[in-house]
RNA sequence: GCGCCUGUAGCUCAGUAGGAUAGAGCAGCUGCCUUCUAAGCAGCGGGUCGGGGGUUCGAAUCCCUCCAGGCGCGCCA
């Protein structure tokens, strides 16, 4: 719909400019709100009769003329108040969008785009706020894919931060087990860590004098010392092999793992520092509560300084990241060192490493950078692209886009199902946020093992005779469809409360739903082939739409069969909105909007059983035609279609 | 205090670079399985779009104001 669009904006621009005080761009074409008054709606009639101080009517009324006879349209019509109403050339529009299956009508526009997304921190497992984070994430990777730009996914790996710390604080201080005994730990680590997390915690806050210590042990990994380093490096590895099985579980996949290790060893941030202090950027602050700090002042907030270094010398996290960024725009004329991290389908995913190895390959140097963080750090993602901005990368800067969202927090149903001890002040609350420190949260993996559970035995109930093997990818697929359709239903400026009940539920606006639709024409496919002994590939040939088939439908029909054909078309335009805004609840209320009407469809015009030769081949054509888009759509999403249901 | 965001059906949410009669799902009630999978389809009921003012041919959408709620503003990450 997108390429008719813009070719027919093109033309009607060139009918009516000779006539009316009129820009191109001012010519928009929108959808009718009622199919029975066209396909598409002009309304330029209502700006042009203030300009030319007449009646929207009576310039509608002369636009209509000037429009006629326009190529690929049928017919044009003055409706409402004003509104000029353009039919659609069925017959070719049809056998237009039909060839043109697979091709998306979007370009590319950059020589190469970074998103960042996931970012958990390696020191437990992740939850279902980090789940919202990697599915909003890869559906972006996956839309501006579709669109043709090259996309790097990167997951950064804050593998020396406070939170691994605290970790390394609880095996050595609490535990007191050694590095082997860790090792020695079976089972899933991810889960291990989250209640030992919690427990430090709770230690920490509780016993002030072990600060000291645990500053110790931070020092002592920032700066490689045995045996501290090694216990921050063995447990983030391990626990980050935990996320990327449990991405892998709604088939979420990275191109690279940068790692604040590299970082440090790389000095990065001394480079960044030093361009930082040359133009002026940060200033040593000299008086007030700063003093000693380096610190750098917002233009559009007056009051407040951001310190980027602390008076002790140490850089602050938003300092690392102002150095994280520029060398996303290969601006920072340094690369890390790389090496395979596992394989996923037989692709590596690297890590950076301080240390050089013997692979030779780059990341980084993009030229717009896409970084998904939930809305609370909207402001320091404000600090790192004004550190561009100082350091006069304008364009960099503007070309830096934080993806925000809001958190995903937890309904007082889902607390007390996950049994979680709540303190006395967040008794009354409507909801709660997620807290890995205080071990509220619910892990991804038991969401996803409830899903699967329920989806198996759903499954199960209806296909008994399906082999085991079957049966339990088949529910591994609704799971993971069910938890990424749930992620992008909502706008992501919507908090989410989580309620098992909704998440759990496979009816409705769900992902199984879309599942079951698409799962359901591909079986009128099979059952094609089984019961009349014929391929659809025999039947469905770009020949067929040259006859003159349409003219078969009874008028009924003609309408549901146009409604639906022109409402999948849209799929394009659904997919540039959806980049532009950064909002996928429309591309889901798309595909879910699409599978209504395809099920309402074929519920009224069977397929199979229809006598009329002809007849039964349009329908197979139309089904095949939507199912192509409902497809391309759930892949989009990153949602499978299972072979049975 | 300052900044950002939100308020739409009983519940959960779409719809906001102004456009024709405000839409879904859930929940409730009616029908439809000897029929291409009932995870479905068809239908019914349900609304002062937080309140008030303004802008104009036209406002859920833009502006002002008030009310209610959330988040952020650390020499934490």
């Amino acid at each position: 719909m997108l390429k008719t669009k813009k070719e027919l904006k093109e033309k009607i621009f060139k009918r009516l400019s000779p006539e009316f005080p009129l820009a191109a761009e001012e010519v928009e074409l929108t959808a009718t709100p009622d199919p029975s008054l066209g396909d598409l709606a002009l309304s330029i009639a209502f700006p042009l009769a203030k300009k030319l101080k007449t009646s929207p009517r009576m310039i509608a009324r002369q636009a209509v003329e000037l429009l006629s006879k326009l190529e690929g349209v049928e017919k044009v019509e003055l409706a409402g108040a004003g509104y000029i109403n353009l039919y659609l050339d069925r017959k070719n529009f049809f056998k237009e969008k039909f060839s043109r299956l697979k091709k998306s009508a979007l370009e590319p526009e950059e020589s190469k785009i970074i998103v960042e997304h996931t970012n958990i921190n390696p020191n437990k497992a992740a939850h279902v706020g980090h789940l919202r984070n990697a599915c909003l994430g890869d559906t972006l990777v996956r839309c501006l894919r579709y669109k043709g730009e090259q996309v790097e996914v990167q997951n950064y790996i804050d593998d020396t931060g406070v939170q691994v710390v605290d970790v390394v604080f609880g095996f050595i201080e609490l535990e007191k087990k050694s590095l082997d005994e860790i090792k020695r730990i079976p089972g899933k680590f991810d889960y291990y860590c989250w209640d030992l997390y919690t427990k430090v915690s709770r230690y920490l806050a509780e016993n002030q004098s072990a600060q000291d210590r645990k500053a110790e042990i931070l020092k002592r990994i920032e700066h490689q010392l045995s045996p501290e380093a090694e216990y921050a490096h063995y447990i983030s590895r391990r626990i980050l092999k935990d996320h990327l099985e449990t991405m892998k579980r709604l088939s979420i996949s990275y191109d690279v793992l940068p790692c604040e290790s590299s970082i440090l060893k790389l000095k990065f941030w001394e480079k960044a520092f030093e361009r930082l202090k040359e133009c002026r950027a940060i200033y040593l602050s000299t008086e007030g509560e700063n003093a000693g700090c380096w610190v750098m002042k917002l233009p559009d907030e007056q009051e407040r300084e951001k310190i980027i270094v602390r008076s002790d010398g140490t850089v602050t996290y938003v300092g690392k990241d102002i150095a994280y960024q520029l060398w996303k725009f290969g601006l920072l004329g340094q690369d890390f060192y790389y090496e395979p991290f596992i394989h996923d389908n037989n692709r590596p995913v690297w890590i950076s490493s301080g240390e050089p190895t013997s692979y030779q390959v780059h990341f980084g140097a993009g030229s717009k950078v896409y970084n998904v963080i939930d809305v609370r750090q909207s402001y320091l993602q404000k600090v790192v692209v004004q550190g561009l901005k100082s350091l006069g990368y304008e364009q960099q800067a503007a070309k830096s886009i934080h993806f925000s969202y809001e958190m995903v927090a937890l309904s007082p149903r889902s607390l007390k199902e996950i049994k979680a001890e709540i303190s006395e002040e967040d008794r009354d609350r409507t909801f709660l946020e997620v807290s890995g420190r205080k071990g509220i949260g619910v892990k991804a993996d038991d969401l996803l093992d409830r899903l699967e559970e329920k989806a198996w035995e759903e499954v199960a109930k209806r296909n008994p005779d399906l082999p085991q093997e079957s049966k339990k990818q088949i529910a591994q697929q609704i799971a993971a469809g069910a938890v990424r359709y749930f992620m992008l239903k909502y706008a992501r400026n919507s908090l989410i409360i989580f309620d098992f009940d909704e998440a759990l539920n496979f009816e409705g606006e769900t992902g199984p739903y879309l599942q079951y639709t698409a799962v359901r024409l591909r079986s009128i496919f099979r059952k094609l082939q089984e019961r009349l002994g014929c391929s659809y590939q025999e039947i469905i040939k770009p020949e067929i739409l040259a006859g003159s088939y349409l003219e078969k439908l009874l008028p009924e029909e003609a309408k549901d069969f146009w409604e639906l054909v022109v409402f999948a078309s849209g799929l394009d335009e659904e997919v540039l909105r959806a980049i532009i805004t950064l909002e996928f609840a429309g591309l889901a209320k798309f595909t879910f909007n699409l599978c209504q009407k395809i099920n309402s469809y074929y519920h009224h015009y069977q397929v199979l059983s229809e006598k009329d030769e002809e007849l039964r081949n349009l329908r197979l054509i139309t089904i095949y035609f939507v199912h192509q888009i409902l497809c391309q759509a759930l892949d989009l999403m990153g949602i499978q279609v299972p072979e049975k249901m």
